[in-house]
DNA sequence: TATTAGCACTCATTTAAGGGGAGTGCTAAC
DNA sequence: GTTAGCACTCCCCTTAAATGAGTGCTAATA
């Protein structure tokens, strides 16, 4: 059977219809919703097809109908309008460059779910490709060693090391140089095993040290790689009764807090959305089990230094796609104004 | 009228029952559960006393009693049987020294919530009584200076500056040294103006980046205060009934997600809390209107060097108060016992 | 041939009524 | 002072009927 005009006219009349309402649409509706001049025996014919075809379904016998997630899917494809919305308080927030990048992820989650009121959640910028800019040891009590170390763009790391040797200053400030001069200005890939001999070697007796504070690195990056991921908004999902039942509500409750497949599955968008950067997942499409009723919709930012991170936004299936992607769209592009050429 | 003996144990038997079973507890089952040998009309007739004193009260007419808000104060007050817990999980937790608090207190909210299987809060040590122990100024790059403030335990901050006039390393080892002579070991209440004058002073014409130094300081323990909490277990919530109604329940999420009344009420318990530190809420006492169906249990810990913080947890009024306190009191032992003395 | 009006039918949802049961208060007997 | 017995209350569950939105199908219409 063909897709005509008629036909996607009326699915795009049912699918706003039911993303609006969050009730079944039934052809009467449709006959008077539409510009199309047609009875409602007529829609409930074109509808049977649509049906058919597996873009809609009943919930029921004699009920009207609702979107299937292939439905959904075609409209966010080729049907949906964006629209330009006004993200006025963002560029107010965004505008002043934070040292705290924290801060900034987390008011950007908050004003995000105020907005959309849905759920959001946020990755901080992996720090993979980004550059050591800088690597600072201090003692800070005896058999402790603080390390500083510095990530473009201003991402901080600390470790305090315990070191059994006693360390004067002028071996710290030795340490210190070595590391640096070798470090400085390699991405974290970069690093390796020939490296690192030779600047053991350099170290002479102290080559133990050179060792921990090589670790302690990797551990910096380690921790920085189970990454951080801010949340706001997660009651929103009291909103949509359709994902408000005791059974959702607590499964959706205990994936935000938990945090692990929020994780996976920005992860996996950042590795797709290499496009556009925006993404859009549809019920099952998430992979994650308590989020089948759900649609997530996510967007890779790039905060310059090569350090990308992702923001989604999870709501009912029937959410308001045009509206999310516009005010991400939005966000990607203030982000890349205020933050993306100059590192 | 007088609370008897009997009357007691009658009142401690409905407790009981009905923390076990949520459900309103009638006469026959007193009757059979306590062990005075008494008919259910007699249990009646005294219940009605119980009721009349505001201890117990009818959700309606012809049902099962319930403890009143006075009812739990009594029994939380004077009747409670402390249980010894097994923790020994968190014992293993708790063993290994940590680095890092912040992975330290979330595995703790965690624990706790998978235990007790309520909702658990826990806020970060506050600094206010912590002695500085190091300071480090180092230059990152061209007109950015890196401050990293050591507080005893090992708290960290960093902090960004930024700086007009070009700083040698010489100038900035003398002002390193400057700080640390003057700051180290003091309290950030003791620091003074008279102090800060001197430092200027002797600084000569950098003396305007002691005052951005001393900034940051002021900033970094500002930044403190507005305390980090961590939580878990929030989808507790949904396994007792009288909670997980979709109104309670949002709000109560909500509650946890802004994290900003939680502090508000941490700050208070751990005010209040001097003598043991373990303090119960019940019901309307917590002052947070989202929790007057909840009665909270919190318990200030301390770390060493002044460092305190509070434990808290959520639960329906009929959490099992028994357990709760006598595992936040294991825990106060533990972290006694290994961090409180040494500091 | 495409469209429409009409009608019988389906089924979720609402409303009402009735029965069961848990628990009480009261009274009279022990 | 305690207990057995009984009438009474009221929640809650089940069942039944009424409601109504929406459909599919057929026959008439343009």
């Amino acid at each position: 059977m063909e897709l005509d005009e008629r036909k996607k006219k009326i699915l795009q009349a049912v699918i706003r219809n039911y993303l609006e309402t969050g009730e079944p649409v039934g052809s009467r509706t449709i006959s008077k919703y539409t510009d199309l001049n047609l009875s409602s025996a007529t829609i409930r014919n074109e509808m049977a097809d649509l049906e058919e075809m597996g873009y809609i379904f009943q919930p029921h016998t004699s009920a009207g109908r609702i979107p299937s997630d292939k439905g959904y899917r075609l409209y966010v494809d080729a049907m949906m309008e964006e629209k330009e919305r006004e993200v006025v308080e963002m560029r107010d927030m965004l505008v002043e460059r934070q040292d705290k990048m924290e801060t900034l992820l987390k008011q950007m989650a908050r004003v995000l779910a105020q907005n959309t009121q849905y759920a959001t959640m946020i990755s901080a910028p992996q720090t993979k490709r980004s550059k050591l800019k800088f690597i600072q040891l201090s003692r800070v009590d005896a058999g402790q060693i603080l390390a500083v170390i510095v990530i473009q763009g201003n991402v901080i790391k600390n470790n305090i090391l315990s070191v059994e040797e006693e360390l004067d200053d002028e071996t710290l400030l030795k340490l210190n140089i070595l590391l640096n001069t070798y470090l400085n200005g390699l991405s974290i890939d970069e690093i390796n095993l020939a490296m690192i001999a030779v600047m053991k070697q350099q170290a002479g007796i102290h080559s133990a040290i050179v060792s921990e504070v090589i670790d302690a690195v990797a551990e910096a990056i380690r921790a920085e790689e189970d990454l951080e991921i801010y949340t706001s908004g997660t009651n929103n999902i009291f909103r949509y009764p359709e994902l408000a039942d005791q059974q959702k509500a607590s499964e959706l409750i205990n994936t935000f807090e938990e945090k692990q497949l929020l994780g996976e599955l920005l992860q996996e968008a950042h590795a797709q959305g290499e496009e556009t950067g925006i993404q859009v997942y549809i019920g099952a499409e998430t992979q994650v089990q308590s989020m089948k009723d759900c649609s997530v919709v996510t967007a890779t930012y790039e905060l310059g230094g090569g350090m990308k991170g992702t923001i989604g936004i999870v709501g009912p299936k029937r959410m308001d796609y045009d509206k999310v992607v516009g005010t991400l769209r939005a966000i990607q592009t203030q982000l890349d104004e205020l933050y993306g050429k100059k590192g």
